[in-house]
RNA sequence: GGGCCCGUGGCCAAGUACGGAUCAAGGCGUCAGCCUGCGGAGCUGAAGACCGUGGGUUCAAAUCCCACCGGGCCCGCCA
């Protein structure tokens, strides 16, 4: 908060000297200089003005800054034009200093971004077919979804995060189909989790559901009999799908994730929802019924723009596609139907309760959970065009249609090398994708366990006396850690290629590093004895070094950074601040000795610094889900 | 063929929304250094980039516009 403070006392005293100058007023901004010698900021406002009124920037620059007024500057300590055009403002490093530590130890969010108005919004996220384990690309949804709800709800606003489970689709069919047709066991070995049971099952049945056609008219009886809820199979299903979701919660849950909602998909078939959205759409004329042409007897939709094709969204045989299946459920989503679902209990988690739609549940919801303006769901790239029917249809049903939000992500794949790892038979250039269907994929827990290895030998290296529950408990932290920040850092729109030697990395840019500097910074403290900090003087003894001053700048611009992170839904935003936070405290540790400080004024100040940083880091690694033990 | 996205040193990548300044962050890898000093999962230094190509707009382009090239995804009465 504290550099917004700032922005606002240069942008007075710009206005000022330009009303002075009597020139229009124009829109400029504020960037970093290349230098600090330049100064601390800088604006661009002599570049505007000198398009606007004519003449040199340079001379714009030099008048605006001899009309500086900053008699009554608290953070200034002087205003220079660059020949350039560049409007300096060198920054009373003791003032800023002392604010910002201040702010930092009486505001208990410092940081933290303000949300305006405060919204009720829903996140969907994870929402893997209970068929098999979630693989590492399933896992950036997850991550990506949870980081997102963390930053919401720091930010103020109240989130509820779905989670929905397509229980009546093919890909439990074909597991259904291994179980009752082929005989493969449903009970799992010992040791194996019933997510990657399943999968196994459902990996094999493929296999040999593709060569035999009367295995696919089996199938296609089983999905069928799934989704009009007919029994045995329907109850047969529900056993499965039950396993695998608590083995698939088991994963989310190790990595930090946690949701309010689970949706099956059969309770939404079941209550009618799509006919009641179906009903409306032909009402508003969305959904037109085909009289000729290829589309003869189905239901479309037309396509966004004049020469984008339209859509199926009932089949000529009266069958609904599956991107239709979307709709209803959006709707729900933004409160545009009744709620007509039963509520039930289906986990508790850290003390709070995980509810799930069911036959046998409660009509009146325990929280108002499609009472919201907003709501994102988290789906791959790959899913855009359908996502865009969805949104079309929302929209043509209400104006709240404009709350649904497709947040789309890059698919993971893996490297030639990994895939290899996995079926030695592959031999590809390129990164090679993967596939539940064929097995090719690297699961979520193989590659949290490997990398709890890695984390637990170099713990054990560093902490030769500590006792196994402890590295235990450690590496588990670092894996979780390491694999959060991997999946976060890098461009939302980007495809990863996950490389499993390349993820067990644990320094340079990754999470662990937030944490070695996180535990370094308590370290320090821990060893500086008892003190108050809250009541230790917050004014620099002495002019600050660079690196200090480096780190107060850091700290400062947090909630900027949170507040653009927030604007984009982009948890990358949030992961790229803690870096460069923590790349600050490494400089200024190096350079400045905290304990060893020449006198107890600065020994005492740069500890209150260290402290403020440890606080600051801590909330922001709180937000993208990287833990903070006291020490790893 | 149409739509969306991406192209920055050997590799990965920030910066692109809001165009600006003498060095275009950072990481990996390579080379050379720093623990008898608060944690070496760290830090310092070196080498390495005509920001895909070509035009345009502008006093100023990695950033905006156009074209092209290369890569990914999508374009089913599949899910």
């Amino acid at each position: 908060m504290t550099f917004k403070i700032v922005l606002d006392e240069a942008r007075r005293i710009l206005e000022k000297a330009v009303v002075e100058l009597g020139v229009p007023r124009v829109q400029y901004n504020f960037s970093k200089p290349p230098s600090d010698q330049l100064g601390d900021l800088s604006s661009n406002v002599a570049f505007i003005i000198a398009k606007t009124s004519g003449g040199r920037p340079g001379e714009w620059a030099e008048r605006i800054a001899s009309k500086a007024d900053l008699s009554s500057s608290i953070y200034f300590t002087g205003v220079t034009a660059h020949p350039g055009g560049y409007v300096n403002f060198h920054l009373n490093m003791k003032n800023f200093a002392e604010f910002t530590l201040k702010n930092v130890l009486s505001d208990g969010r410092y940081g933290l971004p303000q949300a305006e108005p405060k919204q009720r919004i829903s996140v969907e996220h994870t929402s893997v077919n209970p068929a098999h384990p979630l693989h590492i690309g399933h896992l950036r949804n997850v991550v990506l979804g949870d980081s997102l709800v963390r930053l919401l709800r720091a930010s103020g606003h109240q989130v509820y995060v779905l989670n929905y489970i397509d229980d009546t689709g093919l890909q439990v069919a074909v597991a259904l189909l291994g179980i009752l047709e082929l005989g493969l066991s449903p009970e799992p070995m010992k040791g194996t989790k019933a997510d990657h049971h399943v999968g196994e099952i459902y990996v094999e049945a493929n296999r040999k559901v593709e060569s035999d056609p009367a295995l696919q008219e089996k199938r296609r009886r089983i999905s069928q009999q799934l989704e009009r809820n007919q029994e045995p199979t329907a109850t047969a299903a529900k056993n499965i799908v039950d396993r695998v979701v608590r083995a698939q919660l088991e994963t989310c849950w190790r990595i930090g994730a946690e949701y309010d909602l689970l949706n099956f998909e059969s309770q939404i078939l079941k209550t009618g929802l799509w006919d009641k959205v179906f009903e409306r759409l032909k009402e508003k004329g969305v959904a037109k019924l085909a009289k000729d042409g290829k589309f003869d007897g189905c239901w479309i939709m037309e396509g966004g723009d004049e020469n984008e094709e339209e859509k199926v969204l009932v089949r000529s045989d009266g069958t609904t596609v599956y991107a239709a299946k979307d709709i209803p459920y959006a709707a729900w989503k933004l409160g545009m139907l009744e709620d007509p679902f039963r509520y039930g209990v289906f986990a508790e988690h850290h003390g709070k309760k995980l509810w799930a739609t069911s036959d046998s549940g409660n009509p009146n919801p325990p929280e108002r959970f499609n009472v919201v303006q907003r709501t994102i769901s988290v789906i791959g790239v790959e899913q855009s065009r359908p996502q865009k029917f969805v949104k079309a249809a929302l929209l043509a049903l209400s104006p709240r249609g404009s709350g649904y939000h497709h947040l789309a992500y890059g698919k993971v794949a893996l490297s030639p090398k990994t895939a290899k790892q996995i079926e030695s038979g592959i031999s590809s250039e390129g990164p090679v994708s993967m596939k539940g269907r064929t097995g090719m994929y690297v699961t979520a827990d193989d590659a949290m366990d490997a990398l709890k290895i890695k984390a637990a030998a170099e713990t054990k290296k560093r902490n030769p006396e500590a006792s196994p529950e402890w590295v235990e408990d450690i590496s588990e932290s670092i894996a979780v850690g390491a694999l959060r920040y991997e999946l976060i850092k890098q461009d939302l729109n980007k495809p990863i290629v996950f490389d499993m030697d390349e993820a067990l990395r644990l320094e340079g840019d990754t999470g662990p590093y937030l944490m070695y500097s996180y535990a370094r910074a308590r370290s320090v403290l821990r060893k500086s004895g008892s003190f108050d900090m809250q009541n230790m003087n917050t004014t620099p003894p002495s002019d600050l070094e660079p690196s200090e001053k480096n780190l107060i700048l850091a700290i400062s611009k947090t909630e900027l950074e949170l507040e653009e992170a927030l604007k984009y839904l982009s948890p990358r935003v949030v992961a790229n601040h803690a870096y460069s936070l923590a790349m600050s405290f490494n400089l200024f540790y190096e350079k400045c000795p905290i304990m060893t400080a020449p006198d107890v004024a600065l020994r005492d100040w740069r500890l209150l610094l260290t402290d403020c940083f440890s606080i600051v880091l801590a909330r922001i690694m709180d937000i993208i889900g990287v833990p903070h033990p006291e020490s790893i």
